[in-house]
DNA sequence: GTATGATTGTGCTATAATTCACAATGATAC
DNA sequence: GTATCATTGTGAATTATAGCACAATCATAC
């Protein structure tokens, strides 16, 4: 049980989270790090150092409860808390992620999408209701906003980012294909849907290779 | 100059194609390891050793040209070929897919959307017909097909990944929010949205650690 | 209650990734 | 054409990450 935990580690966490909700959901009472290790293609090694990090959550001669480990890694990822989101951008990045079923699951409930075209302004898109663009200042000072996730064309991203900062955002969850410069004093975590695909073109180039 | 090339910087080459898109568009021919360092928040150094993995492209002296270099990436990156794609499910997450303005771009081509969905099958998103999951065997016996996307619900993306298997697909960009087992010569890319929302999550609720 | 067996927690070791530092080299100015 | 300056390419040093191995410990059976 350390106090610095390495980004690897982070990176991690949410296939741990991931992989014990499957479990729990299945039935599975108790793991130990060889199985889940077996399961997640990592090594029993480095899934006990990884937990440990944050204290020993298992029993020897046992292994893992399930629930109990996932309700740790919970609390670790800050998911036993709510979180609002505002969408800016309702197209349908916008609108995949006003729908994606495990969010509000996870305490991520989206109060508010917005966007510019007045033809999607007034509807409601899953229950949430889509605001002018124009509206965001006089929004942002009424209601409080943890996450703003930026789901609009890249050439408003930047003009958009500074109006959120303006108004208090300090969180950003970035759909736009470009890595956003931000103050030192906001969190931003970029997507970048290209990337993985690139990735993918990449090995399907050079799977001969290995 | 060498042969093996780590995970690490594979990861890293979506990144440099990105920023030297952005460069050549902003009429930016020529950039030093140390510029181009501060843009990406990466190391001279590094940059310099990611680069050299794949040839001395620099001159010194003088730097990289950002148009040459880019081509190289986006070569090694395999997108100066034409990938044929579909998409199962036409959700919002296939459409967002389909409609993606960077991918046509990168030499991603969509040929067509499957869906059980009949209410949405006969139309076509953005000039790409959706057709009937049921006709998805017919479909890949007639077309070349090279990345299939799966951006359907969690429950069938095991048998999807089978099908396609059986009709020859063997590479996978997964939506779906389970890590996919595929065969040995399958290659999958997991997306996994939930993931980063939970780093960011993460990083909000450990943000005072620092 | 005791013995047995399984599995964690953890210090140490090995490997991988990053950074440093500088010689080699090519651009540029005069 | 030559001298100067900037910047690369790269071996060596450092730091980060992963794996090993085993003592400590807890569950379980009898």
């Amino acid at each position: 049980m350390a106090g610095y935990v390495s980004e690897a580690v982070i990176r991690r966490l949410p296939g741990y989270y991931r992989h014990l909700r499957e479990l729990e959901a299945a039935g599975v009472t108790q793991i130990s790090s060889q199985e889940l290790g077996e399961r997640m293609q990592l090594t029993p090694s480095q899934i006990r150092q990884d937990i440990n990090c944050f204290g020993g959550f298992g029993r020897q001669g046992y292994g893992y409860k399930v629930s109990e480990l996932k309700g740790h890694i919970g609390e670790i990822l800050g998911l036993d808390r709510e979180h609002v989101l505002i969408i800016l951008g309702a197209g349908n990045i916008g609108a995949a992620v006003a729908k994606y079923p495990t969010f509000s699951r996870e305490g991520f409930r989206t109060a508010a999408m917005f966007d510019v075209d007045p033809a999607k302004v007034g509807a409601e898109i899953d229950g949430i209701p889509v605001l002018p663009m124009s509206g965001l200042e006089t929004y942002l000072a009424a209601h409080k906003v943890d996450i703003a996730v930026l789901a609009l064309p890249a050439d408003h991203a930047r003009d958009a980012l500074n109006r959120l900062y303006a108004g208090g955002v300090r969180a950003v969850w970035n759909f736009t294909p470009t890595d956003l410069h931000h103050p030192e004093d906001m969190i931003a975590v970029n997507v970048h849907l290209s990337d993985s695909l690139q990735i993918l073109s990449y090995k399907m180039a050079h799977q001969a290779d290995e």
